[in-house]
DNA sequence: TATGAATGAGCTTTCATTCAT
DNA sequence: AATGAATGAAAGCTCATTCAT
């Protein structure tokens, strides 16, 4: 092996170590919180040790930024991966309300980590240049269907596109980061998949009913 | 003073030492998080030691036990607090949304405390009997409504009362839940006071049209 | 034993402790440095835990600092215990110079902290406000004796006491301060007891030499 | 360029990165004591990578000894380029004090670096026999100005090279090596440039004062 | 001659908890 | 009812050093 392939194993294996502890990170802090997610945890379901995770992190804190750093960049690619061009206002609605459900249902730890960070206030997500200084393409995207919709004279034109996109994260957010203790208090459970598809539905008809009554 | 009123002080004195600390770890815990929060952190700011805390709650889990047990007292005393009974179904529900809009914008620490109990997927709530095995009234309050509207011909039929306080609270939940981590990316504050009144109106404009809509 | 007494027994333990801790540090600090030195051997030389040096003195750099303000406190003490009154000028000079030159090759330690000290750039002193802000009153010792002689016309009038200061004390602390390398460079051992009377009263016969000197 | 050639630019090559290192060891050991100082930091300010200092220097250790024989092979030089064969005795001996002087004020680093070899009791410099074996003109030279003093009747007789050199050598170090504590202990600065001369010129006073009273 | 990745051992510090009174 | 002193276990983090190429 020439010396330019040398360096590029070492890097792709450098990588597969960052992944793997990324990967391993995202479980230990979606399970335990902040403070309680454990290095040593993390380094035992490691292919490495717990030096190496503050070779490549420096700290708790930063390895923290960089697992959500790479949660954040999932449901952003997700939406950047729609195309409701070829849908009636009504449809790609639905449809972007659907693709989010799907997103948060299929990614609870996501979810758990965006709660660890609003405990902490969001300290560090403001840190985050990746993340905090990204433009949300998905607001773009909902103004051009509601405007779209005023156009066709199907939808009501006083709906904000922030708004829209609150309502369908908050129905998206709450069955997967309050499933436990609304399952303790409820005798529900949210996640249950038999109502996956019940849920889901229910979003889309309440934002179209709302959308389309004049 | 005889026997009886130096105990009756004593347990005044007593209550009072509890509440005063329930008070401070309600803070920290929400703050924190239930690892991040410290029992010296919390005697700080109590008007007793450290040893205190030890001596009235054992341990610092069943402090957290009892801060969850005396947070969701409150919402549940809120939600006995309300008579809907003199208004049409649609205006029972507005009511209904909005009192939990507030509540939960007035009281975010409650909410930080029920994320954090997600964080640990509930497993402190589901040991404490006392919220765990409590009735929740609403759901049936929400019955009845739901009930007398379809009766009245206003409602459509097929709505569940469960589904219908999900959308609530999901939607009451988010903006505090979430405030940090939305205000960063999408550039809103969630819980700016100037937003208030339309938030909560888009609440009950949206389930009523939902609701009235056959 | 009533409970004031069982107060001032804790007392005096938790002082004794202190000063066990103290005695250690200093010898570790002097003998390794500020970097060098070890928590761990420091708790293993004392009839405590490591965890107990935290809960008296809250770090390193805390534990350092207190060390380095009783070493100099005894240097303090040593010169107030000083009279010189009955004294003429020129045995008072040599006086003190012996007084100094006593005390610091009896006290090495003390030396080797305040090198470690200034290796730091005196940046722990700075902050112990018992130390930066005592005021010296050797120095107005040597302006009483300076005035003396000069009133007797036994000095010349043209010398500085803080001069007189720094002269006595580079003299004293270089032998101290110094022994190991310049016993390596130059084969002769500057602590040597044999050495000690002709090395101190080197120093006097200097001092007086010059003083006295028109 | 033949292969000789190539080897010659190796080596200076060589020698200018060995040369670079000991630039930036020398301050990193000055600024942190032997302990504090990093090999890390080092490598930092280096052109070269970290592995480079073990390959050249071989530990921290070697690193370390390496700085110090560098350090005392620039005064020698400096006593080495001294020339007082053209001046009287006294003229002499404030020559070498000035210059003493002068090379201390100069060079703080390398007192600094005498300060932590001797608070690890000259273990190092004891084992590198490039310094430790090294003849100290400076004392052959004080010989030769105080008999030559001494035989044109202007000396006392009685005075020992090695104490004019302890002495030149006390009060040089003093300002450089403890002028952080003093100065903040007693408000003066003794590396003041406005102070120089006078300080400088006390010395020579009170040694040939003395030297010259019989 | 030169390097980026990797590490074992050990560092300072923290924390919930208990002991003795 | 109340407390100051004390602690074992483990946390996050660091450092001089070496491996593989």
């Amino acid at each position: 092996m020439d010396n330019r392939q040398v360096d590029m194993d070492r890097t792709r294996d450098a990588d597969r170590t960052r992944e793997d502890i990324l990967d391993v990170a995202t479980r230990e802090f979606a399970d335990n919180g902040y403070a309680g997610a454990r290095i040593d945890k993390i380094a035992e379901q490691t292919h490495c040790t717990k030096r190496m995770i503050y070779y490549y992190f420096g700290s708790k804190e930063q390895l923290w930024i960089a697992v959500l750093e790479r949660a954040y960049s999932g449901i952003r690619e997700t939406e950047q991966g729609l195309d409701v061009d070829g849908l009636d206002p009504a449809a790609a609605i639905r449809r972007l309300a659907e693709l989010t459900y799907d997103h948060h249902t299929a990614h609870p730890d996501f979810l758990r980590l965006v709660s660890v960070e609003n405990i902490h206030r969001g300290a560090h997500l403001a840190k985050s240049t990746a993340v905090a200084s990204t433009r949300q393409p998905v607001i773009a995207l909902i103004e051009r269907i509601l405007l779209r919709g005023h156009e066709q004279g199907v939808f009501r034109a006083d709906v904000d596109a922030l708004d829209v996109h609150m309502i369908i994260s908050a129905y998206c957010v709450f069955p997967v980061a309050n499933s436990h203790t609304f399952g303790i208090l409820f005798g529900r459970d949210l996640l249950d998949s038999a109502r996956h598809d019940h849920q889901r539905r229910l979003l889309g008809d309440m934002l179209v009913t709302y959308l389309t009554t004049p």
